[in-house]
RNA sequence: GUGUCCGUAGCUCAGCUGGAUAGAGCAACGGCCUUCUAAGCCGUGGGUCGGGGGUUCGAAUCCCUUCGGGCACGCCA
């Protein structure tokens, strides 16, 4: 519809003797009341050497001759505005049929295009916190928001699994710990040796010189070391795997960084052929210094490899496994260098898929103001979060809705939606200061604000009996303001999906929930279904619950956020 | 020091590819459940858009500058 009318103010410019048109840009008003949709002239008024206010009466001229053609009902000169209000019915109508198809009116991409999504990655042998929820709650809507789209997404779960902090582990477990007490203890055992080695360290270098020996014996495929190895990385892994499966996530695949340790020397080969390997200070790195960076270091001086090295490797094979349009890694604002620094190399090595390589970094979270550290003790693990938040969504339905079927399957999705909510509602850019408060609310903008919201829509369509698509509906019925307004909205969805993507901002997607969410409750409250003796009305707003509940719905599931039937 | 991100209501944030009186939620106060789930709806109060310049008919939005804060800056990831 807009594309029209933008056509036909261009028609109607090129009359009043502009010639070749002109970027006719359309807005919306502030207020509704003003109209639906608003024509600015003030930039019209330079070219056409008339005043804003003479060109918006005279496109209301022109534009009224068209009004049926366009769908207008009314057209208003206001100021340098000239406002359109469009014929109600016809727009609920188009509306409602074009968002109640399968796609829900989100367009999908034309062609087939992949792409790699590197998100979560948590390391080995530490826990599972509240930074690590941030990568994995924000990777998997995107992965979610791209698949509805119509893109093949690769999760890619790139493990913390190589690197000097193994050495560390295996000296540290070597000096003060034992078989016994990490098959108790499990992960946390690992956590508690890995600290104690960070804070012995301090005073005792040489136990530093020791991790980096063991850690190139693990490189050289040193059997003692390899075990031990694996059996951390097996205990960690239990950890992950309880976190992903309470949050109902998956991956494609697990190919962590000790995947590529292999493929170093190779590409340390590769980029001497290309003669970008410089020796400084007994490390091999690539200098980019043109670029105004610290160079990117390949290998160390005593010739392991680090993780600049094992992510160009992963970029290298990633392409040619799947051959991405796209690659995503969505980490934190801290190694927005480090992935200049990787991306800049693929550049220099002259591969052209260095343009589809994406950093979507998201801000620290904070407790009290301080940076999380386990070592201070200020640290907050995923598990604990998510359990103290189905604990509270169990306790909120005793309160409400005592007679609940399954509540304890039920408090799971509020409260595990209510983290996920939380985490994607503000852009992901922000810093976090995480706070119990914040995280357990559970009214206003919130997830289970959006959960209740779906309960109901549900409730009424179980108590009203679903109208069936080929009914002919009387949409005349929904255009008072509160119909009207929801209708917008919906209309509104496969934009936002499209921006969410484009930006790789879920936040776009809460937001947008949120705004659907509040335009049913109102229409909740304003329209009743039950008690309406009007059956062609009773009808159309059936219609009407029974498109938004679906969009509610789906878009949730592109937050990775379920809701339940009944709350 | 260099680079980068952030600065909007008491708090947490939208709005940022320029447009009309700057919007939500929380917190505070006041209404609405014999009527489809009150985890809801309606209303009231509350803002030098960090400061200063500039571009423009028009700036929270773009440019410059300055202040405040976060983060990063070769052998950790």
């Amino acid at each position: 519809m807009k594309e029209e009318i933008c056509k036909a103010v261009s028609e109607i410019l090129e009359q009043s003797g502009l010639e070749g048109g002109a970027n006719v840009t359309i807005e919306t008003p502030p207020d509704s009341k003003m109209g639906d949709v608003a024509i600015p002239c003030f930039g019209l008024a330079k070219v056409l050497h008339k005043s804003p206010v003479k060109i918006a009466a005279d496109l209301k001229e022109g534009l009224v001759q068209k009004k049926e053609l366009l769908g207008l009902d009314k057209i208003v000169a206001d100021g340098g505005y000239c406002n359109l209000f469009v014929n109600r019915t016809l727009f609920v109508k188009n509306t409602l049929i074009y968002s109640s198809d399968e796609n829900l009116g989100v367009d999908k991409i034309e062609g087939k295009k992949t792409v790699c999504m590197d998100y979560s990655s948590p390391n080995i042998a530490k826990n599972f916190h509240v930074g690590h929820l941030r990568t994995t709650i924000i990777g998997n809507s995107l992965y979610k928001i791209y698949e509805k789209l119509g893109y093949k997404v690769v999760r890619i779960n790139h493990l913390g699994d190589w690197g000097t902090q193994f050495g560390k582990l295996i000296v540290a477990y070597k000096k003060w710990s034992n078989k016994e007490k990490i098959e108790k203890n499990g992960i946390q055992e690992l956590l508690d040796i890995y600290v104690k080695f960070n804070s012995e360290a301090e005073n005792h270098p040489e136990l530093m010189d020791e991790a980096r020996d063991w850690f190139v014996k693990m490189e050289a495929g040193d059997e003692e070391a390899l075990v031990l190895w694996k059996w951390f990385k097996d205990i960690s892994m239990i950890e992950f795997e309880r976190v992903y499966n309470m949050l109902g996530f998956s991956f494609d695949t697990y190919t962590g960084e000790s995947f590529y340790r292999e493929k170093v020397p190779g590409l340390v080969e590769l980029l001497k052929e290309k003669k970008l390997l410089v020796e400084s200070q007994g490390a091999n790195v690539i200098d980019l210094s043109e670029y105004n960076m610290p160079p990117c270091m390949i290998t160390k001086k005593d010739g392991s490899s680090i993780y600049h090295s094992r992510d160009i490797a992963a970029v290298l094979y990633r392409k040619e496994k799947y051959d991405f349009d796209k690659c995503l890694y969505v980490t934190g604002l801290e190694q927005t260098l480090h992935f200049k620094q990787v991306f800049k190399a693929i550049e220099l090595m002259s591969f052209d898929f260095y343009s589809g390589l994406v950093h979507i970094p998201y801000g620290l979270v904070s407790l009290d103001g301080e940076k999380l550290s386990t070592r201070k003790g200020n640290i907050i693990y995923a598990e604990d979060i998510l359990k103290e938040a189905v604990k509270r969504a169990y306790e909120l339905i005793e309160e409400k809705n005592p007679t609940l079927q399954n509540k304890e399957q039920t408090a799971n999705k509020v409260g595990i939606g209510a983290v996920i909510f939380h985490d994607l509602f503000n852009q992901r850019i922000k810093n976090i200061n995480f706070s119990w408060q914040e995280v357990l609310s559970f009214e206003g903008t919130t997830g289970p604000y959006v959960q209740y919201t779906y309960a109901r829509s549900k409730s009424v369509l179980r108590k009203n009996g679903v109208v069936p698509v080929e009914e002919n509906i009387d949409y005349e019925k929904l255009t008072d303001d509160v119909s009207f307004e929801l209708v917008k909205t919906i209309g509104e969805y496969g934009k936002a999906v499209h921006i969410a993507a484009e930006n790789y901002e879920p936040s776009v997607i809460a937001r947008y929930l949120i705004n659907l969410c509040t335009g049913f409750n109102k229409f909740y409250q304003e329209c009743p279904i039950l008690r309406e003796k009007d059956d062609k009305t009773r009808k159309a707003r059936l219609q009407l619950v029974e498109i938004v509940q679906r969009i509610i719905h789906e878009a949730s599931e592109l937050l990775g956020m379920e809701c339940p039937e009944e709350m």
